[in-house]
DNA sequence: CTGGATCCCACGCGATACTG
DNA sequence: CAGTATCGCGTGGGATCCAG
């Protein structure tokens, strides 16, 4: 986070990172493409319940900011693949490891959750 | 992300990690308390420019969640604690890991996006 | 000092229709 | 098939006022 500036901040680096990931479908994408390239209907179709808008827009960051790397073929119909740079993959990584954070603490939460439902606390 | 599913979807248990992760002022307040304990006024002041409202309202979902405990001394005027659970703590080091990376990408990214300006790409 | 209640806006995202 | 443009809603979040 940088976050041992002084004070915490909004505006640290890791902050455009966090908004990657907390975006509602470039992780999902991201580990979409691990396996290899993806066309666009392909990938639109294992992201399920993503929009065309969002497909493409999300994609367009990843490319900007070097995850993604586009590949058009001078076809027609037209045929495009999107397939993970390094960097994409090192961030595919990334989310391989919060995966593993999530498997090994989802349980501890969903309980915490469940008894704070039972037992409102009041906080007066 | 539990994304092996078929297709990867978003209704996998990790999206809601990913929104705390992804939500503005989580993060920030967890590594706050790394340290130790905060009080709120404290916290206040070294996360820069969180409202009252959502310093507030972040810290009940983390308390929800069993990310921190609240401890409140009945004292006047009022006294209250924030300090990290066991499993905050294992979020907040999952946070570290995420810094690192950001730490070692961070220029990367930066960079690409920087020549992605300067040569607009067009995917007619 | 801590924290609740309201009002309000911005923007992330979905739905739809349209081009090559 | 791939991509763009437009419209509209839901909600995350800020500002402000009020209470114990």
């Amino acid at each position: 986070m940088f976050l041992q500036a002084d004070p915490y901040n909004m505006n640290c680096p890791s902050r455009e990172i966090l908004d990657l990931i907390g975006g509602k479908w470039a992780i999902l994408i991201v580990c979409c493409l691990q396996q290899g390239p993806v066309r666009t209907g392909e990938l639109m179709r294992q992201v399920g319940g993503i929009s065309q808008k969002m497909l493409t827009q999300t994609l367009r960051n990843l490319e900007r900011d070097g995850f993604v790397e586009r590949i058009s073929y001078p076809e027609v119909p037209p045929r495009v693949e999107y397939r993970l740079t390094d960097l994409g993959r090192s961030l595919s990584e990334l989310a391989r490891t919060m995966e593993q954070w999530v498997v090994a603490n989802y349980a501890t939460i969903l309980d915490h959750r469940q008894r704070a439902l039972e037992t409102p606390s009041d906080h007066a």
